[in-house]
DNA sequence: TGTTGACCTGACCA
DNA sequence: GTGGTCAGGTCAA
């Protein structure tokens, strides 16, 4: 019998799968409904909402006191940022970028989460040249296939089942938590490529290896509140960790919330908005042209750019792009014509902009032409 | 200093 | 059925 718990939350505040699955993190799935499974810190955890005010969550193992419970409702509240006022953020935004205002509603109760920095670094070197699907498998493989990996090799006799539930089909299935540095430390990269990591493999085992060097999880948890150039040249130092993991790493897990990790959604944004001056299609995204992409999201959305643009990157996303779609075609005469007022004013102060971005699609479609003709 | 190709795997599409 | 291409990058030459 599940102990359900109320969190007051309304829902312009927390949508639950704009923010669980957008892309952020990996450890959620949704079973129902508006209603969603995942692991959490040593918890397995179902979360739903059924009105617009409370969300509600269910753990096991429950927490049989209630200092525990507190405990672990200060540490979910902090994990979904719960102070962060989103509304007031999203309407900040919304008159910044006229882009932005045009997915804020379909896409609207984004929370950018504070994960652990381990989980973390760990989904975010699997991403590489990958799609959200595997990666959640690869990472459901690892918390699944770990434990196994420690006690084959003999490192440890605990495994780190957190336990059994039943399923529709009348089978149980066993949860596990996120193995920790050392337990991961414990694998080899042949297990690893066994379970299908491939290239990735060697990075794991060396980052593994070289976090237990530096003191595992609280050195990890130690680049907190440091200077973001400082986490990025930390991150950066380990194998495998290039800029884009960094800011990932520094965004979601290391309170770093100008952080804007650019890969390619955030380019083809940057290309179509027209960000950069000069930003073709087929630029290399090398770091200069990197950090010129962050620093014009910065300049764009102020001390908490790196949470609008997880927006943006949301919305660029072909799972959202219906959702925006359907938004746009089913809004009202009376929305439009107040949404047109506003517009109106952002288009007159964006026309200049746009005219630029014109003429460097020109610019790009010529040249493309001059290059198919120097091919021929 | 900037560019390029190799690196694992699986889904999707023609 | 098959081969090409792409997917939230990094690294070394």
């Amino acid at each position: 019998m599940k102990i359900w718990k109320k969190l007051k939350f309304p829902a312009q505040e927390f949508n639950l799968e704009n923010t669980l699955v957008n892309g952020q993190c990996f450890n959620w799935r949704k079973i129902g409904d508006h209603h969603y499974e995942g692991v959490f810190s040593k918890y397995y955890v179902q979360v739903k909402r059924d009105n617009d005010a409370y969300v509600q969550y269910s753990t096991i193992p429950p927490n049989e006191n209630p200092e525990k419970e507190q405990l672990f409702e200060d540490q979910f509240k902090s994990y979904l940022n719960y102070d962060a006022n989103i509304p007031e953020l999203y309407e900040h935004w919304a008159q910044k970028d006229k882009r932005f205002s045009q997915i804020a509603e379909p896409i609207h109760g984004v929370r950018c989460l504070r994960q652990d920095p381990w989980e973390c670094t760990v989904s975010f070197i699997c991403s590489q040249c990958n799609n959200i699907k595997r990666i959640t498998q690869l990472l459901e493989t690892l918390r699944k296939t770990v434990s196994q990996i420690v006690a084959l090799n003999q490192q440890s006799q605990f495994g780190s089942e957190i336990c059994e539930i039943d399923q529709d089909d009348g089978t149980r299935r066993k949860i596990y938590q996120f193995p920790t540095v050392e337990q991961l430390q414990t694998a080899t990269e042949k297990q690893l490529r066994e379970l299908m990591f491939g290239y990735r493999a060697k990075y794991l085992v060396a980052i593994s290896k070289q976090i237990v060097d530096k003191g595992g999880q609280n050195w990890l948890e130690s680049l907190r509140g440091q200077p973001n150039e400082k986490i990025r040249e930390e991150l950066t130092s380990l194998p495998g960790i290039g800029s884009k993991v960094a800011d990932c790493i520094a965004l979601f897990s290391l309170d770093c919330a100008n952080s804007i990790p650019v890969d390619t959604h955030v380019f083809q944004i940057a290309l179509k908005l027209g960000y950069v001056k000069g930003l073709k299609k087929d630029s290399s995204l090398n770091n200069k042209l990197y950090l010129q992409i962050v620093q014009a999201f910065r300049d764009k959305f102020g001390d908490k750019a790196g949470w609008a643009h997880q927006i943006m990157f949301a919305g660029d996303l072909k799972s959202f792009q219906e959702k925006i779609s359907n938004s746009n075609s089913a809004n009202t005469s009376a929305q439009n014509s107040k949404k047109r007022k506003i517009d109106e004013i952002k288009d007159q102060e964006e026309e200049k902009e746009e005219e630029e971005i014109k003429v460097q699609d020109v610019d790009t479609k010529r040249e493309t032409r001059s290059k198919r003709r120097k091919l021929n």
